[in-house]
Order: C-alpha cells, then sequence, then structure tokens
DNA sequence: CGTTTGACTACGC
DNA sequence: CGCGTAGCCAAAC
C-alpha cells in the first residue's frame, strides 16, 4: 500500500480527508502526517506501518483537489512534517501555495517554511472525531513556554 | 509490457 | 541535525 488506490475505499478516504481540510482554520497549518494520524488504518494493516504509508495518501488526496474544489478546500494550508511545502519548488502550483501561506500570515518575508510550532492546527473537535471513529491528531503546536529559546545558551 | 515515480514519514546512523 | 532507506502499490510513461 503505497498509494491511496490501494486503500479498501479511496474515495471515502479522500472525501474524509477533504473533510478534514475544509476545516483547517486561516492562520493556521496542519500537515500530511497529522491528517493520516487521525485515520484508523484498514483491518489487518500494522499501526506502525501504516504511520509511515498514510502520509502519502494525504498527498495523493490533495493532488486530487481540482480547480473546482480548490474554492472550498485550503489545500494550500497542508504541508510536510518539516513545515515545508512539498510540492516540486519550481513549480506554478508552489508558488500559489507560497503566495497563499503568506495571506494567511504563516510564511513571513522569504522564509520557505512555516513554524509549526507557531501556527500548527490542534485539529477537529473531539466530538467531531468521536462521532466520525478517528483517533485524535498527533500535537504540532507547542505551549509558547516550550518553544525553543535560541540564545538561551547565553 | 517493464520501469519509473511519487503533495511523506519514522528510524537508524 | 542531515542523509539514506524502507514501505512494496498503481498509474503514467
Amino acid at each position: 500500500m503505497a498509494n491511496i488506490a490501494a486503500l479498501p475505499d479511496p474515495q471515502a478516504y479522500m472525501a474524509l480527508v477533504w473533510d478534514i481540510v475544509r476545516m483547517v482554520p486561516a492562520g493556521q497549518v496542519t500537515t500530511f502526517g497529522q491528517i493520516a494520524s487521525m485515520i484508523p488504518p484498514p483491518p489487518g494493516v500494522d499501526e506502525r506501518d501504516y504511520a509511515r504509508l498514510a502520509p502519502r495518501f494525504v498527498g495523493d488526496a490533495m493532488n486530487a483537489v481540482s480547480w473546482k474544489d480548490e474554492a472550498t478546500v485550503p489545500w494550500h494550508r497542508v504541508i510536510n512534517g518539516k513545515g515545508e511545502i512539498s510540492l516540486p519548488p519550481d513549480t506554478k502550483a508552489a508558488a500559489l501555495q507560497r503566495a497563499r501561506l503568506r495571506d494567511d500570515g504563516v510564511m513571513e518575508g522569504d522564509m520557505e517554511s512555516v513554524d509549526l510550532g507557531r501556527f500548527g492546527w490542534e485539529g477537529p473537535p473531539a466530538d467531531w472525531l468521536a462521532a466520525r471513529g478517528l483517533h485524535s491528531p498527533k500535537p504540532l503546536r507547542r505551549p509558547p513556554d516550550e518553544r525553543p529559546q535560541q540564545m538561551a545558551l547565553f
């Protein structure tokens, strides 16, 4: 399973991912891995292996966002675990994503990455997740006092 | 019809 | 902290 098409119900998976992405507010970002962490593996698949494979499925789901759906699915708020845009750097789509992230205020100046500790999403409401049998998301945002203090050594 | 190629991540060095 | 690798499928070339 290294492809969304290998899942038992690719369409349902994609619809669920889109529903989750729709909930990410402006000014915050989520990651492929965070979304994947909410969706349980199919029966018989090892949870640990799945955690490494599933983020690609989320990528597939984002890749499938057409220009028509683009208005209702804020795909640009989904980035990789390093806080970077995962689209090929020199593409039109990547440029658009950078512009959108700047508009959202999460990518400052000429930065090429987003500080997940500051702008990471906390995930959907707990009852929304519970109603669908989903896991609680992997945490991205750090409490302000746990943020790295770069000059702390001096 | 055989190869290549992924909107990724965890883990081991 | 950076780099390589496994995962092991399906669709595009």
